[in-house]
RNA sequence: CCCGCCCUAGCUCAGUUUGGCAGAGCGGACGGCUGUAGACCGUCUGGUCCCCCGUUCAAAUCGGGGGGGCGGGACCA
């Protein structure tokens, strides 16, 4: 695979890079450069966390070195339960992630609390905190904290260890959803005042939520890893997907970014009076055909189901 | 440490003045209409009124105590 080609493959379905003119310049020079994503460990990995997941198995074919981070102690400042049971939760997760397509000879798997309890850590993390201010921090976190009302002191940790990991990992490349923009900047901002190198970031979309609306905690409008087939089944069929709308449609998007990744052709089952089979290569042809609509929604959801159920399965029997 | 305000359904809040069946909107569930969903229409669902004690025939409401949250003040050695 040749640099250009890398890049096509990298740049796939993301929402933006920072920059490109450094991730070229990092293919070009460097053998095995080293991504990572950070995850709280968590009860439910839904289709968000399997999104940068997808992305990490696209780098690992560009030939990067993959670290996926367990994030326990962020886990723990982010209020989502006690230590242990975060760090059962994060033995569960791995054995999901590997399950669902990761390298395991090319990726490393970092219990957060291995490392970050260590003096030297800790102590530039008292100098990080030093130069970001209380603002800065916090407004880093207005898309990823759990506790918007009454925020506590610890949150203001979680960026300034995520930047520290950063540095500490030795990661070229960080990926993450969108909503991790903010901490990311904050972290190209200071690690290059600490001595170590600035990281390039891709960022993933958010994903719509399986009623039109944005994912909330509260609504559960989103597909989980343990979720049973049947309930995949049912919960596409409840979804939100109107007719020639390819825009905010999410049965489109779970198409685009997380069947046509794994597979090299759609096939759709039809009765003959609607029309009979189809067959597509590219997303972009059932984009085509649906605003068209020459493609109906029922016939789309019955046979995005049985994709993603094919593609969840492994994973799903590891939980 | 002192002062003021707040806490009611999953969420946002009304109700507290003057004690009298626990309310609305949003959400959720189901059905109808659709070859999906949504929208629309219909039906249903909603509770430790922060906790305890007291007064009263009767307390979300009044009194006392406690907890949690927010804002301000004071201290500035």
């Amino acid at each position: 695979m040749d640099v250009q080609e890398k890049l096509s493959l990298i740049k796939r379905n993301t929402e933006e890079i920072v920059t490109k003119e450094e991730l070229r310049d990092l293919l070009e020079k460097k053998e095995e450069p080293v991504t990572y994503v950070g995850y709280e460990p968590s009860g439910s990995l839904h289709l968000g966390h399997l999104l940068t997941a997808n992305k990490l198995i696209d780098l690992q074919k560009a030939g990067f070195k993959v670290k996926i981070l367990l994030a326990d102690l962020h886990a723990y400042l982010n209020e989502k339960g006690s230590l242990e049971e975060i760090r059962k939760t994060a033995e569960m997760n791995k054995k999901c992630f590997l399950a669902y397509g990761l390298d395991k000879e090319k990726t490393d798997f970092i219990l957060g609390s291995e490392f970050q309890l260590k003096d030297d850590y800790i102590l530039e993390m008292y100098e990080l905190s030093l130069k970001v201010t209380l603002n800065r921090a916090k407004r880093s976190m207005d898309e990823v904290t759990r506790r918007k009302q009454n925020p506590r002191v610890g949150q203001m940790l979680y960026p300034l260890m995520q930047t520290m990991d950063i540095g500490k990992l030795g990661i070229d490349v960080a990926v993450g959803g969108i909503d991790q923009r903010k901490i990311h900047m904050l972290a190209r901002e200071n690690l290059p005042s600490l001595d170590y190198k600035k990281q390039i970031s891709i960022h993933m979309p958010i994903l719509t939520g399986l009623d039109g609306e944005k994912m909330s905690s509260s609504k559960e409008n989103w597909i989980d890893l343990s979720d049973t087939s049947e309930e995949v089944k049912q919960k596409i069929m409840d979804a939100y997907c109107p007719q020639g709308e390819i825009e905010n449609n999410p049965i489109i998007e779970i198409l685009r970014y997380h069947i046509f990744p794994r597979i090299d052709e759609f096939t759709i089952e039809r009765k003959e009076e609607y029309g009979g089979n189809l067959s597509y290569k590219t997303v972009e042809e059932v984009e085509k055909d649906f605003s068209k609509q020459e493609l109906h929604p029922l016939d789309l959801k019955k046979s995005v189901s049985n994709y993603l159920n094919k593609i969840l399965e492994p994973a799903r029997k590891k939980i």
